[in-house]
RNA sequence: GGCGGGUUGGCGGAGAGGUUACGCAGCGGAUUGCAAAUCCGUGAAGACCGGUUCGAUUCCGGUACCCGCCUCCA
């Protein structure tokens, strides 16, 4: 059997990943915040985890994995949107998650079993903060109740902060009411326009925190083997998670393996509305780069590391891609992958090292095939980013397929090329030749004949049209 | 101030204490009416300063610079 190894926050170090039941292995990833639509960071840990899922059902089975994610639609951010827009907040949710599926599903990213929404498990978190206030780890004052930090010692250990230095740090306002300041909400009050419901502490709703705790330990249990999310959730978020669910189930252990990505930065620097270069998925996808190109550029660097979005990464793996496609057109894939790619990922997930190996199978489509979709690439389907739409191609004549017109072009191409190699005359046929290149094609000559081959550059409707003027 | 990530050849980007990463670009050759594509070959690296070692880009310490978290942004 294959070993993992994965890196784990909890220890820093590298381990070798046992789970705690081979024939379920469960894994939660911390889910989007529904108010708009995903930028290009909210794909990286998305991304990660689909790669990890691949693998383990690989190695444990298909019917051996659950993987969690939540949706986040109870959220000050989601109220403030509603009452920007006069739209509802169930109206802005819905929207919000039928974008999310569509986005996640354009970069190849399998849904995971479960998508719980906090909505959906409000009963839950009011029973895990009873439970906490029963077992000394909280208190509640003024319809708030809040996290005693100094009640879990092993507080900040997962983010390896102390709260004392925590509090040195510390640039908030602090609440006058917390015990600590460190001490964070689990349920707050909610105004008569705001969300809310009924609980032993009157009306409100939960932190964010608690979230994620109640929604895991109810569809995974108090104890499961991976937790993950971007780097920027170990604190406070993912500290907060264990400190309630440490203390809600002192008998279970939570998480055994933590994964954090690294931040996305785009051309050099952080990714932020104030310097502009902020863009969703959809944004990408928009302006025509393929979700399976995004997909590559985000596996291309490992994610333990700061990945840097640029447009000359989307242009080369849109090459690299194109490349492929052809390469395996028509071709079945083998039967698994190459063993070297699945080690590969089975290190501490190595993308750019499995991409690599790719790169090496150039001269065995079907293996290619076969590993490329291990990672989650070269798809059934996501090839639809090839083909250009002939929609605004106004031409006189009906064109049909495009292939057939690439071979028409091909013969009588062919044929001009012949006259020419017997009068010497090329200046018609260089002309022809160089214009198809301006359109985009490849055309290759060669004494078996003439190849014309469609490039990511291609304009059809151009090459449409030079096809058509040598018709008439 | 505290905690963490990064710094590899022109660009992107990995593994490994000693032997080719890989990709893109470049260069040379084969091939071609000319090209393209393809094939063959090839140069090019490890921020800086110390230490450990027979040997370090890889381990340890320090310096510099970049980035992030500590403020419910993945």
């Amino acid at each position: 059997m294959v070993e993992i190894r994965l890196t784990n926050t909890r220890t820093r170090k590298k381990e070798a990943f046992t789970p705690i039941d081979p024939r379920n292995v469960r894994l939660y990833l911390c889910g989007p915040t529904v108010y708009d639509r995903a930028h290009l960071g909210n794909a990286r840990p998305v991304l990660v985890f689909d790669v990890l899922v691949r693998l383990l059902r690989h190695v444990y089975g298909a019917d051996h994995v659950t993987y969690v994610r939540n949706f986040t639609d109870v959220d000050d951010k989601i109220n403030a949107r509603a009452a920007a827009t006069g739209r509802t907040i169930r109206e802005i949710t819905e929207e919000t998650v039928a974008w999310y599926h569509a986005d996640m599903d354009a970069l190849g990213a399998a849904r995971p079993d479960h998508e719980p929404r906090a909505t959906e498990y409000i009963v839950q978190m009011i029973a895990m903060i009873e439970t906490l206030i029963a077992n000394g780890n909280a208190y509640e004052v003024e319809g708030h109740v809040l996290f005693d930090v100094r009640s879990f010692p092993e507080y900040g250990r997962l983010s390896g902060r102390s709260v004392d230095d925590m509090i040195a740090g510390a640039r908030v306002e602090v609440a006058p009411f917390k015990r600590d300041p460190m001490d964070f909400v689990l349920w707050k009050p909610s105004e008569a326009d705001q969300p809310g419901w009924d609980s032993p502490w009157g009306r409100g709703r939960p932190g964010w925190h608690i979230e994620c705790s109640a929604m895991s330990a109810a569809l995974l249990g108090p104890s499961f083997d991976i937790h993950g999310g971007g780097i920027d959730l170990q604190f406070p978020h993912h500290e907060n998670e264990v400190a309630q669910s440490c203390c809600a189930h002192p008998q279970a252990d939570f998480a055994h393996v933590w994964l954090h990505n690294e931040m996305l930065q785009v051309e050099g620097k952080k990714m932020s509305k104030s310097l502009g270069n902020f863009f969703t998925v959809r944004d990408l996808l928009d302006r025509r780069i393929a979700g399976e190109v995004i997909r590559y550029v985000l596996l291309s660097t490992h994610y333990r590391k700061p990945m840097d979005w640029t447009q000359g990464k989307a242009d080369e793996a849109r090459d690299i891609l194109w490349q492929w496609r052809l390469l395996s057109k028509n071709v079945e894939p083998a039967e698994a992958p190459h063993p070297e790619l699945v080690e590969a990922i089975a290190n501490d997930l190595n993308t750019p090292g499995a991409i690599a190996v790719l790169h090496r199978l150039k001269d065995d489509p079907p293996l290619l095939l076969s590993s490329a979709r291990f990672i989650g690439l070269l798809q059934v389907g996501d090839d639809e980013w090839m083909r250009a739409d002939f929609d605004a191609l106004d031409s006189q004549v009906a064109l049909g397929d495009f292939d057939q017109v690439l071979t028409r072009l091909q013969d009588r191409l062919a044929q001009i090329r012949a006259d020419a190699m017997t009068s010497k005359d090329f200046s018609r046929l260089d002309r022809l030749k160089s214009a198809l290149i301006d359109a985009g094609l490849e055309v290759r000559m060669s004494k078996a004949g003439i190849e014309l081959v469609v490039s990511p550059t291609t304009v059809q409707k151009n090459v449409a049209r030079i096809a058509e003027d040598l018709e008439t």
